[in-house]
DNA sequence: GCCAACGTTGGC
DNA sequence: GCCAACGTTGGC
């Protein structure tokens, strides 16, 4: 099982968008950068990712699954970019900001810490149960 | 709104 | 293949 973590600006798409989409998950379009593309790439049917917010709230608000894996992104022609597909799984009971992840014993090594600019990011499996435990998931 | 970090582009 | 210029992202 792998995990992961989603950036997006909940302006543009927010976790209330990404659950009004339900079951049928909704495709995560719209990346151009080659590295958040391999992550993409890398992800099987079930993984299990953080929905996080960033700009505004900067906070790990959900958790999402990959419903589909990699195929051509819809919204270009352009056939180096691919994407995955994501359903809502469930929100955290509460957020985890940036703020206390860098704060945290045992997530100085998150990416989301040392690389913020990368929209898709791979998330270890200690990292994980750190963040839901902060989640109120335990 | 600013700016640092990072990725991409294009001239050489 | 190097690197300067530029654009974008995202935290602050």
């Amino acid at each position: 099982m792998g995990y992961w973590l989603f950036k997006s600006e909940p302006d543009t798409w927010g976790w209330p968008d990404q659950v009004a989409r339900g079951a049928a998950g909704e495709e995560w379009h719209g990346v151009r950068n080659y590295q958040a593309r391999n992550n993409m790439r890398a992800m099987k049917l079930g993984d299990q990712g953080f929905f996080y917010h960033s700009n505004i709230g900067k906070e790990i608000v959900g958790i999402v699954e990959v419903s589909r894996e990699s195929q051509p992104d819809s919204t270009t022609d352009d056939l180096r970019w691919d994407c995955v597909c994501l359903r809502a799984v469930r929100p955290l009971l509460r957020p985890v900001t940036l703020e206390v992840c860098k704060v945290q014993l045992g997530l100085e090594q998150m990416v989301l810490i040392h690389n913020s600019r990368l929209s898709v990011q791979p998330v270890t499996a200690q990292e994980w149960q750190i963040i839901c435990d902060l989640g109120g998931l335990g």
